[in-house]
DNA sequence: GACTCACAGATTGTATAAAATCTACGGTGA
DNA sequence: TCACCGTAGATTTTATACAATCTGTGAGTC
């Protein structure tokens, strides 16, 4: 019943798992989840569920209160625009020191993504979209050589992710940002990367706006 | 022999005094932390042991590979410049948005805090420099309103603390701080906010350009 | 009637012990 | 001599059991 079983530790299984499950809305923000029940519910003791937890506490998606439990966190209208202008500080940041140095390699990597991602969204596959479109803008820095910045993007991804999939992604939302990823291809294989870095702004201001629509509170 | 307990769980205060044993040099980088051994000198079992490691994995503090162990992570050269970057890219857009909003009761909270921390200097208390000057700044982004960006800047301030006790923190660069954490303050108080937020990257740099030197190659 | 306090149930936190995994060493064979 | 394999020891990971903490309910008192 579980998935191909490609981790090393069962503690870093139940993390995907989890974090899965609260992006497909399985549990829903504000929700209070259990030790007991969710290692009941994937069949393992306590001590890996706690790990877990904690794990997802660090990257923002549950609440932990000593001695009362796990909270699914809430979304905030404060934290989506925290959120979005933080990917529209960093993102381009990254991009222009990672985009010059792309060999051929790193360009046809990034068009194999992208024909991936285009599958996904001819399939209508949400689940798919969120994870392939993080995996493109991470593959676009590559080769940026700023760790740091690269674990708190990675980290902003996912919690992007977890709020369009609240609006239930619209395809015609998801044709925009297939079109616009192939933009950022041509333009970084042209070698335009002053021009790139300010269509990613636009890029991700797109997805913000979008995503401020659905939420009916335009700001 | 342990401090007057102000934690909720026994996993909180370990973290607290493991990330004090790396920042003091206690645990250098690339020494392998072993959870047996650290039970044993915390009189703990290893579950709380665990959970610290997993919580300073998170801050950066350590890397853990499954089924070997935790390491104190390296301090690369590469990455002191990605931190410092960070925080003069993300301090001044929190000053921005907080410090128009100062109450009186703010600015006093500062004035306090300032005071402390010339107290620290002027003992040469080295242990207590970098918690609150990493206080001061957050006194600072206090009114900022940017969730995600604040714990960011948390864990960035803690990483600067580690980079900057490397170099034993001359009393000559801490009095320097002192003078322009005093010089932030009037120009919050007066109002000149733009002011403020040029000065603050200016603060930043002049802390990175410090840590350079010491670290034997200004770039 | 409103407040306080104590107890019971439920849930989390921690300790102890068993299972799984990795590393290093030594033997065996080509 | 070198490569390969298996075993032993050490270390981490997970399970089970116990302790501590919190929450809500109800009796008792002012």
């Amino acid at each position: 019943m579980t998935a191909p079983l490609k981790h090393r530790t069962l503690s870093a299984a139940i993390v995907d798992r989890l974090r899965t499950a609260i992006l497909d809305g399985s549990h829903p923000a504000g929700t209070q989840l259990r030790q007991d029940a969710l290692a009941e519910t994937y069949g393992v003791s306590r001590i890996p569920v706690r790990e877990a937890l904690f794990q997802l506490e660090a990257e923002g998606f549950v609440r932990i209160v000593p001695h009362k439990g796990a909270i699914v966190s809430e979304l905030s209208l404060e934290e989506v625009n925290d959120v979005f202008d933080l990917r529209a500080l960093l993102e381009p940041r990254m991009l222009a020191s990672s985009a010059p140095r792309f060999e051929d390699s790193d360009l046809a990597g990034l068009d194999a993504i992208q024909g991936r991602f285009e599958a996904a969204i001819a399939a209508g596959d949400v689940a798919q979209w969120g994870a392939i479109n993080a995996e493109f803008h991470l593959a676009l820095y590559a080769k940026a050589n700023q760790p740091r910045t690269q674990s708190i993007v990675v980290a902003l991804l996912q919690t992007s992710d977890r709020y369009t999939r609240v609006q239930l992604s619209n395809t015609e939302a998801m044709g925009v940002a297939e079109l616009e990823h192939a933009e950022l291809i041509r333009l970084c294989r042209a070698g335009a990367f002053a021009e790139a870095g300010r269509f990613l702004v636009h890029h991700i201001e797109a997805v913000r706006r979008d995503l401020l629509r659905v939420l009916g509170r335009a700001a």
